[in-house]
DNA sequence: TCCTAATCGATACGAGTGTATCGGATTGCG
DNA sequence: CGCAATCCGATACACTCGTATCGATTAGGA
């Protein structure tokens, strides 16, 4: 079944937007181009043309895949911790990249969000994206006995995600170890739990 | 003097990369390109040429720019505070993004964070700004009759450098107002002074 | 004055881009 | 067994890109 009606219309989309993704983490956003994408996928241009209209559509196919890795990275980083403050922990630990993939999957990631300055469809799918995820995580923490002294859940939140962020991009630049950025991240999330009676 | 020897060459030089930077912050960094560049700069192209022998030196060019606009600013922040204490948190809400300006310098450095993750010529000028800015607060800190409780001044300001970075991407993309994102960090601010003797 | 070096506009070339289009291959259905 | 729908490889076209090159212009020293 290599032609014809048969094929299997999402696996090969999919595949070709994992292709691109591993083209973005290893030559940037620049290299998101159909035959260049192919050429990654081990597929002919024409094949890439005909799975995306557009080079838009390929950009945000590629897009999709990232966000779907990293949310089934923090599920189960999620799926492995029991109390709400492991779950918090777990998921701003999958901010900061440790191995070679997460450092390739969060490069991606930092590619999209720079091009999301100029492409307003990308920005708008990030903010989502941001906005789903700090309202999980409130949700989290209301549910819970957790009440922060601030008084202030979401704002505390969107600290510590920025924080998260901020030292993120300081690894992928290299201007800090994984380690020292997860022991900063400890730091600024036991700083956020002091005082409080859980 | 519109032509021969008696040019200015780095006035010349400056005015062509200064219209690059902007060219970034409204195009991406997709657009640094020798005939945009030119075009932005109201100049032919030929002459972005002769005075950039090839793109990567146009592309330094504009990010020393952006380098020392983003210094100069610091510095008059700097210049207008007393204490310490102050200096610091000029410095760090000199990071998020208020007015149109700002945005624009930002999103520029931004762009070029990005491409530092392909370019390592980038990455290093990055990491070299990043460790003098870290450099000169903790000198600051530390000259001070400041002592940070933690009794770790560097992975206090990393982490706090890290929170004012994550804070402006959030701003740039829509995610946080400025004023947000200014009351945020004042509070990461106040939560390493606190309990600490000045 | 004139001549050398700097400046710069214009043009050209090859590579790479997005996209349109065509034709053959393949498959499942009637 | 057709046959229509799908799939996809190939080619073409009009662009933009970086870069090389040439010639004209100009300024300042000899």
């Amino acid at each position: 079944m290599s032609r014809g009606v048969g094929r299997d219309h999402e696996t090969v989309r999919g595949a070709i937007a994992a292709a691109a993704c591993v083209l973005v983490a290893e030559e940037g956003a620049g290299a998101l181009t159909v035959r260049r994408v192919a050429a990654a996928a081990g597929v002919s241009p024409g094949r890439v043309q005909h799975y995306f209209p557009d080079r838009t559509a390929l950009m945000l196919a590629a897009f999709d895949s990232v966000q779907h890795a990293v949310a089934a990275e923090v599920t189960t980083a999620v799926g492995e911790a029991a109390a709400p403050e492991q779950v918090l922990t777990a998921v701003l630990r999958a901010m900061i990249p440790t191995d070679d993939t997460a450092m390739r999957r969060l490069r991606v990631v930092a590619q999209f969000e720079s091009l999301a300055l100029t492409e307003d469809i990308l920005a708008t799918r990030i903010r989502e994206g941001h906005a789903e995820l700090l309202a999980f995580l409130e949700r989290l923490l209301e549910s819970s006995r957790i009440r922060l002294d601030s008084n202030n859940t979401e704002g505390t939140l969107q600290g510590l995600l920025a924080t998260a962020e901020g030292l993120s991009g300081q690894v992928l630049l290299g201007q800090s170890s994984p380690d020292r950025a997860l022991a900063l991240l400890q730091t600024s999330i036991d700083d956020m739990f002091r005082g409080v009676a859980s």
